[in-house]
This record gives C-alpha cells, structure tokens and sequence, in this order.
DNA sequence: GTACACTACATACC
DNA sequence: ACTGGTATGTAGTGTAC
C-alpha cells in the first residue's frame, strides 16, 4: 500500500525495547495518518589519530560487549561501522556504534571513556531530531510512503486501534515528492475565562472555540436568552467534558492559544483534575503533557498544541509596533481588530444582561487567536521546512535554538559529526567570561542638518562571518593561510579554507537576498516568510557564536567579528569623508553623513565604487537620503547623545530613535509632545512653532487640563517584588496591586502616576497612586521631570532654553 | 541636611 | 538560561562633609 502523507506531529514510543518514530499527518485526501518508522539509532566514537587496524579492532571488541540493563529492556551494540568523518572541518576516524535503544545512547556514552576514544558525540540530540536526520522526513513536505497498512493488528500491541486516525501505515519505503500539493492545516483556537488567575484555582466560567466557519462557547454560568453560539451545562464538570468531546469531533491538527502554555491549558488539566475526570483530548486518549521551563510545554498527544503567543515573542516582536504582546494589542496591529470589551468582575457581581456581552468577548478572544495562527501559518510552515523541525519545536525555540537547528540539520553536507552541548561547567565558564568590545558608534554632535543620506551594510555581521571564515572550527593557531584578527588582548587567526559554519550562514544570507528579490515581483505570503526566515537567521547567528548555550560557541570569532566589523565601518567612513561628504553619525553597520555638493546620482556612483572595493561578500546599500535630521546633547552634558535622532525623508516620512516618543516608559504627554516638536522642526522647520506649542501643553499641564489617560507611567515589572533591591515607584505600584488583590505577574506592565501629597514626602515612589485612584496629578513632577526633558535638548539645539521660559523671570507674563 | 557618586533598573539601538 | 555589545536616563541608596 502507498500514500501520500504530510507529517505534522512527531513522537515516538518503545516496543520490545527498541524505538519508534509515531508521526502524525494528513493524507492527499485529507485523511488523518499515523505512520510508524524506524532507524538505527547510533551514536560516534572519535578515535584518537594513529591507531593501528589491530588496535581498533580490539577496541571494537571492547566496546560490543558493552550492556545496558534495565528493567523494561537491555540495550546492546548492535553493530560497529568505521568512518572517515569530519569533525569542526578535521579529518578523523570514528566509530559508528549502533545501539539497540536511543534512550540509553547517554549510558553507552559513558561507557566510552576509554583511553583510545577522543570524544564522544552525537547522542545528546532529541530522539525526533535524529529521526528526521537519519530518515529524512522533514516536517510539513510531501512524502509517498511505501508501507503495511495496520488494522486492528496485534503489532505494537495493537497501536491502531488505540489512536484515533483513519490510516496507521508501518512506513517501509519513504520517498519525497516534489510537486507541491496544497495543504491547509485544520485549526482550531481556545480560550478560557476563569474566576481566578492563579492557575487552577477558580473555576472555569466559559471556553470558546473557534475555527474557519465554526464559533462555539461553552459555559455553565447563565445562558438563558445567550447568542447562538453558546452552549450550556450544568457544571464546570460538564463544560469539561464538552471542550473533550468538541475537539474529538473536530480533529484538528492544531489547538492554538494566545499564552496558553502558560495558562489555558494548564487551567483546563488542574480544572479536570479537580473533578478526577481525564482531560484525553490526545490522539490515543491521553492527557496534555507539560514539559518543564520558564513556560511549561504544553503538549497534547496527536495534535499540535501551539502557543502563538510564543512564536510572535520570539520571532516577530522586533518588528512590531506594540508596545505589549498581549493579545489585544498584537491583534490590533497585525489583522486591524481587537479585544471585545468587558470590565472584569467576580461571576456573582455580573448582572444578567452582562453574560451574553462576557461570551462575546470570550468568543472574540478565540477568533483573533485563530486569525493570528492563520496569519502565521505560512511563516510556521516555512520556519519547519528549513530548519526542519517540528511545528511543535519552531513555535517555541529561541533564536539561538533555531540557528542550532539549522547548523545540525544540514551537517550531513559537510560529513560533519556534531559537536556536544556544552556542560555545566561549561556554561558557567562562559557566562562569567569577560566582555569582548562591541559595534562602533561615532559621537555626534548636537545639531539640525539638512540633505543627509545614509548607507548600511547589508546583514553585517553575517557577512563579515562569511568574507573571514570565523568560527569554532576555523579558528586556528596556524598563522599561515588564514586571516588574522587583532583581539583586545591577543591576535586571533582563522583557516582560509572555507568552514562548515561560514558556508552554512553564506547559504542564509544568499538565499535570503534572492528571495527578498523574488518577494519584490511576486510578492505573497510564502516568499515573505520565507525570506524573513533567513533573514532571521542571518541575524540571530552572530549573536549565538557568543552565546553560552551554543554548541558551535567562539567568543574569538564572535570578538573577530565585531572588531573586523569595526575596522570596516571605520574606513568606510573615511571614504566618505574624502569623497567631499560630511559623516555625522554612524552607528555598527549604518553611515549618515551630509550630501554636501554632491547629487544624489553621484552618490549612487559612489556607493557602487565603494562596493567594488568591499572585501568578500561584504555589501553597502543606500538605506535612504532624508531631508532633515536632529541629533541632540545628552541631558547631563554638552556633548552630542549618541542613539538618539530624529530624520524625515522627502516623502515627509519620520524615523525616529531613541527618543522618548519611542520609549513605552514615559507617559504620553510627554512623549506626544516631543513627537510633535520634531515634526514641526523637522517638516517646518518651524521651531517657533514648536516653542508655542510646548507652552501651551505647560499651560494646560498647570490648569489641570490634562487627562489621567495622558500622565499614567507604564513600567515592565521584571522580577518577583522580593527581589527589587532598590525599591522603585513601579515596585511600590506593584506591591498596591497585590494588596488590593489584583493580579500581578513577571513581565507585566505596571500602570500608575504620580501624585501632589499633602505632607512633603521626598522621594517619587512616595508620591505613586495607581490609575483609579483619587488624587491630582503632581504638577511638579510632571513638569519637571516628563515634559520639560523631553523637549529641553531639542529646542536647546535653538538656543531655546525651556527651562528658564518655564520657571524663570518671564513664569508672569506666560501664566498670568 | 544635603550634595554627590554610585548602583539598580528599564529601555532603546543595531 | 534560552543570541551579542553599546548607550541613555531615572530613581534610589550610601556616604562625606
């Protein structure tokens, strides 16, 4: 029997005590799989160099009597081969120790610290990342499986029958079809609504479901009179029971939340728990499972549970806007619509007519979930195609992760062994290591320009990577045939023949400029995502060379790169210089500079004269030329702050860095009223204008016009409130919430002001009142410390001096 | 009692 | 613990005088 099979979800099970890969997926027909697989798991034995044939084979010898015994199963060697591999690009022999059970690839490893064995590698990889190495099922393309179709068979002791799938296949031959065929994943999005938000320890009011064509809210509380969608029952303990039986029914091959690893279906397994009924939404009737972590995984057998929360946070939230990734603000930016409203309260405070409007908003919380998932799906799809994992694992890597993956599963390339993840000891050894020197920023001075153009290089760090082969395993202490780089301390040197590492991330950065070219003519879904995943991955690659938890870790290539990126940004802005150009700010791969006399088709010209002299496949591009520009003093000093400018383009565009406009930490007044003096200095040039406009803000600031909406000071509690050494006013913000019992969780924005207080209290964090409570706003403390920095060193650039207007001899003729 | 240096903390840039 | 370093700026804290 053969079929055509996408596989979605991986995992695998123990049989007799070997292993099985178990992998979820559809058919061509849309028919849910289950396909069963094996390989021989193995792990390598690096010889030391120079061992004579008989001293390997009695080496083999050893090694085939080692047993590991448990009470489930006894894993053997099964078999030895000897390779010629390469390891970190060195030529070595190894041994390929095949094993009877992965599961005790750790053991067997350990048993291998014999005398004539160098190293031991490759047994630390997840037994599905293996899997798809060795078998070469990458997630999310198109197979055609060979194979024994299993129906109500005694094999695996009796496995299909125990999953709830239409095909259960025993994979015999695999086969890769490279046509595309369209695949739409069925998915669907939950949402819970709970008394209280410490998990498990309300009750669950409502649970709403939602996918395409389909909107469900199931609930226990008052339904008479509710919208049609939502569904009653008598208790929690039948609600319960009817979010099992809805997700059977509905097959999906994803379940996806917003934050509902770290509370939707945590809740959902102690809520069932608490009733001692089964939450067995799994394939083969079992329950979530939770993995440990900062966040706990949550899995769900057969089904793909996915917290899109996650993959935005660690994928996407540099590019967005929101100043949160909660849903409401996620929602609002990426599909235009938000959160339905509701004012919380306890269930017995909601009045009657309130449910149907509590059902909404639950419902609605649920759509946008699904929206977002949908949104999402052609950057998940391509995220698992490249890196070759599981949607499981690309929805809650880190970067770094995410770079790894991609190294490992394209080592077989290179005949590269993989390098171990660093231990312990390891980790702690490069954690407390020194700092290494950064990217390069020019001191500007303060000023207002005009006619400025700015170049950047194109994934610098990547590149510069790529032109001098840094990595782990390029690094060398031959000085000759390799490029040498000073360090802050000593001279590092780096093998001229191209490295695994270098290649890989040449690859990245290639295929990312092709396709960024392919987006501009055809620009859907697929090719935007597809690019942003390498470009994400450019990136990210940098920085995990520096990384502690890096298997392929080099702070000498990580240090070599910033210093050779340096050296670059450094003679390219010389050559601008020369060229009859004013450079004014630079900032690690970006130049601003001053067009002078020159033309902007001269600048091009020179742009491409630069780029033919650039070394390797180093490339400078024109980010943009802009009109105007402001660069400011810094508060404490004269001199010129650096990461803190303001531009505008010739299509009146603002780019804005640094400034308090773009800092989530300071209150709106004050950041719309600097937002509003650039515009006005930068489009108008008008700082008169900007001038009369702050003394008017100053005004309405002192007759207590402004709104509480406008003064309220947003700041991100990072840490439990016992571990703050310094007590802040938003530590002070947070502890008042606690005390009147609202919920106040890591990683929360803290709201509050700043208040007038009848005894002279000193410090600020005396002075703090959250949101609704009553008190006037301190006129003092808004002034002086919101609005009036936050337009002193612009119109300082005027020789405007605010504060002396504010509070000096002319405080009469301005206030009267 | 206050000025000042220093530390803790949050947030941004690239 | 979950990419790197560079930088600004506020508020609290400790100490000298």
């Amino acid at each position: 029997m053969e079929i055509k099979f996408i596989p979605i979800e991986y995992d695998y099970f123990d049989w007799q005590g070997r292993n099985y890969a178990r992998i979820i997926g559809r058919d061509d027909n849309g028919k849910r799989v289950l396909v069963i697989d094996s390989f021989e798991p193995f792990l390598y034995a690096i010889l030391k160099p120079n061992l004579t044939e008989k001293q390997i084979e009695k080496l083999k010898e050893k090694i085939e009597k080692i047993e590991i015994k448990s009470s489930s199963r006894t894993t053997k060697i099964e078999k030895i081969k000897v390779e010629e591999k390469n390891f970190l690009s060195k030529r070595v022999k190894a041994l390929k120790i095949y094993i009877t059970n992965y599961k005790d690839a750790h053991q067997v490893a350990d048993k291998l610290d014999l005398p004539e064995i160098q190293a031991r590698r490759g047994y630390d990889l997840s037994f599905h990342t293996k899997y798809i190495i060795e078998r070469a099922l990458v997630p999310l393309s198109w197979y055609k499986i060979d194979g024994e179709i299993l129906n109500n068979s005694e094999e695996f002791g009796g496995i299909d029958s125990a999953y709830d799938v239409d095909i259960c296949i025993k994979a015999e031959n695999i086969e890769k079809i490279e046509k595309n065929i369209d695949f739409k994943p069925k998915i669907i999005a939950f949402d819970i609504e709970t008394e209280e938000f410490d998990i498990g320890k309300g009750e669950i009011l409502m649970i709403s479901l939602a996918g395409e064509n389909f909107k469900k809210v199931l609930t226990w509380k008052k339904c008479s009179e509710s919208p049609d969608f939502v569904e009653c029952f008598k208790d929690e303990e039948e609600m319960l029971e009817a979010f099992i039986e809805n997700v059977k029914k509905l097959e999906p091959d994803i379940l996806v939340g917003y934050f509902s690893d770290g509370f939707d279906l945590p809740y959902l397994r102690a809520r069932a728990e608490k009733h001692k009924i089964k939450l067995n939404i799994g394939l083969d009737n079992s329950q979530p499972v939770f993995a440990r972590g900062r966040v706990p995984k949550g899995s769900v057998s057969g089904i793909v549970h996915i917290d899109i929360f996650r993959f935005i946070e660690t994928v996407y939230s540099q590019y967005l806007q929101s100043e949160t990734l909660g849903l409401n603000e996620v929602a609002t930016e990426l599909l235009g619509e938000g959160k339905k409203e509701f004012e919380f309260k306890h269930s017995s405070k909601i009045k009657q007519h309130e449910w149907p409007e509590f059902f909404q908003y639950n419902l609605q919380d649920s759509i946008l979930t699904y929206k977002l998932a949908e949104k999402f799906w052609p950057d998940m799809q391509e995220f698992c195609k490249i890196l070759q994992e599981p949607l499981f694992e690309i929805t809650r890597d880190s970067m770094s992760q995410h770079v790894e993956n991609y190294l490992i599963h394209n080592l077989e390339k290179y005949n590269e062994i993989v390098e171990k993840r660093p231990i312990h000891d390891e980790i702690g050894e490069r954690m407390a290591r020194e700092k290494y020197e950064g990217a390069f920023v020019f001191q500007p001075k303060p000023g207002l320009h005009e006619n400025l153009a700015m170049f950047d290089f194109t994934s610098m760090y990547g590149s510069v990577i790529v032109t001098y082969n840094l990595s782990k395993a390029t690094l060398t202490e031959d000085k000759k045939d390799s490029y040498e780089v000073q360090l802050q301390k000593q001279k590092a040197h780096f093998s001229k023949k191209p490295g695994f590492f270098p290649l890989m991330l040449k690859e990245i950065i290639e295929k990312r400029k092709q396709l960024k070219q392919k987006y501009k003519t055809d620009p859907s879904p697929i090719n935007k995502a597809r690019s942003n995943a390498y470009k994400l991955l450019a990136n990210a690659s940098y920085g995990y060379l520096g990384f502690f938890g890096a298997r392929y870790y080099c702070v000498e290539a990580a240090a070599a790169a910033a210093a050779l990126s340096r050296k670059s940004i450094h003679e390219t802005i010389d050559m601008i210089n020369k060229e009859g150009y004013e450079v004014i700010y630079s900032d690690t791969d970006s130049i601003a500079f001053l067009m002078k006399n020159n033309s902007k088709k001269q600048t091009l010209e020179f742009l491409k004269s630069i780029n033919s002299k650039l070394p390797g496949i180093m490339e400078l591009e024109l980010e943009d030329f802009y009109k105007r520009g402001i660069w400011v003093s810094k508060r404490a000093s004269e001199s010129g702050a650096k990461k803190k400018y303001a531009l505008i383009d010739e299509k009146g565009k603002m780019k804005i860095r640094g400034f308090e406009t773009v800092r989530r930490d300071w209150c709106t007044l004050a950041r719309e009223l600097q937002s509003k003096v650039l515009e006005l200095i930068l489009k108008e040039g008008n700082e008169r204008a900007a001038l009369e406009l702050v003394k008017k803000t100053i005004k309405e600031l002192k007759e207590r016009k402004v709104t509480r909406e406008q003064i309220m000071i947003r700041t991100q509690l990072k840490k439990p409130i016992s571990e703050y050494k310094s007590i802040t006013p938003h530590v002070i913000a947070a502890q008042k919430m606690r005390e009147l019992g609202l919920p106040v969780n890591i990683g929360m924005l803290i709201e509050y002001f700043i208040a007038e207080t009848r005894e002279s209290k000193k410090l600020v964090r005396e002075k703090v009142k959250l949101p609704d409570e009553k008190g006037e706003y301190n006129l003092k403390y808004y002034l002086e410390h919101q609005i009036i920095p936050a337009v002193e060193n612009i119109l300082e650039v005027f020789q405007i001096n605010i504060k002396e207007i504010s509070d000096g001899s002319r405080q009469k003729k301005l206030f009267s």
